[in-house]
DNA sequence: CTTGACCTTCCATCTACTGGAAACTCTATC
DNA sequence: GATAGAGTTTCCAGTAGATGGAAGGTCAAG
């Protein structure tokens, strides 16, 4: 399979695909004419990457996860923690941005928004501490 | 004023004081010995910077915010555009993030998190559509 | 034989900083 | 006057995770 296909396969753009290959996250063989050439194995690699991805995971995350994927062995207990840990980290971010928007939400709404130059969320961002 | 006493009073580092002069943000005066020698009113658009920046206004939102705040003539509703696209930024934010959030406390509440290598976590990477 | 789609590598760019090195200045103390 | 330490300067590199574009090789169709 050439890039192309796995790109469409897998929803993965071919820059992101060339881009883990890179930093090793997959490693393609080669056709004669230099064309990368993809594993039945790459694929499933490269949608596991994109669904790992798409929730939120790092890459290094990815690649711990992948490697225990690999792993016949591997104890559910490592890639729970894995997932535990992200899970806070996605909670913590959650939190922050609903602060932010709670105090945005309530400056939009405080201000008039028409011709005129008063505006509190000017003046919250010049005056109130951080 | 130095850069170590403004930095303590708007709560920035030094370093990204110097970076948002690099990126015309503030152009502080120089004292002939070559150091940055820091107006009040540097000052106040540092504290100004910071305020905006925790709220997570990027940095040309920034910017922006900056020109309506020395702008005595702005309307209230270009300020309030500002806001209110960033809201709605955050909001959409918060909405990806939570949707994740419930997938992965799912899958972290349905592993076992032992020794054993059954995991439906990785199942799910594995198997399901992104 | 040419056209166009596909593929290759390499380098630059993005956001918003942050880290570190080498060198200069200032202040205090001896 | 020497020196130590803190503060400052510039410059270069690196972070995460790609993405954009240029210059060029390859392949299949007509």
């Amino acid at each position: 399979m050439n890039i192309g296909e796995v790109s469409k396969k897998a929803g993965l753009p071919p820059k992101t695909i060339r881009y883990y290959e890179d930093i090793g996250l997959i490693t393609p063989l080669r056709d004669p004419n230099g064309y990368r050439s993809f594993r039945d194995s790459d694929m499933h690699k490269l949608a596991f990457l994109g669904r790992s991805r798409a929730l939120g995971f790092t890459i290094e995350d990815c690649r711990n996860l992948l490697a225990l994927w690999d792993d016949q062995d591997r104890a559910s207990a490592d890639v729970r923690a894995i997932a535990k840990e992200h899970l806070a980290q996605i909670e913590s971010k959650i939190a922050d941005l609903a602060a932010i928007r709670d105090t945005l939400s309530h400056l939009v709404r405080e201000c008039a928004g028409d011709g005129r130059p008063d505006c509190p969320i000017l003046n919250k961002l010049e005056k109130f501490p951080t």
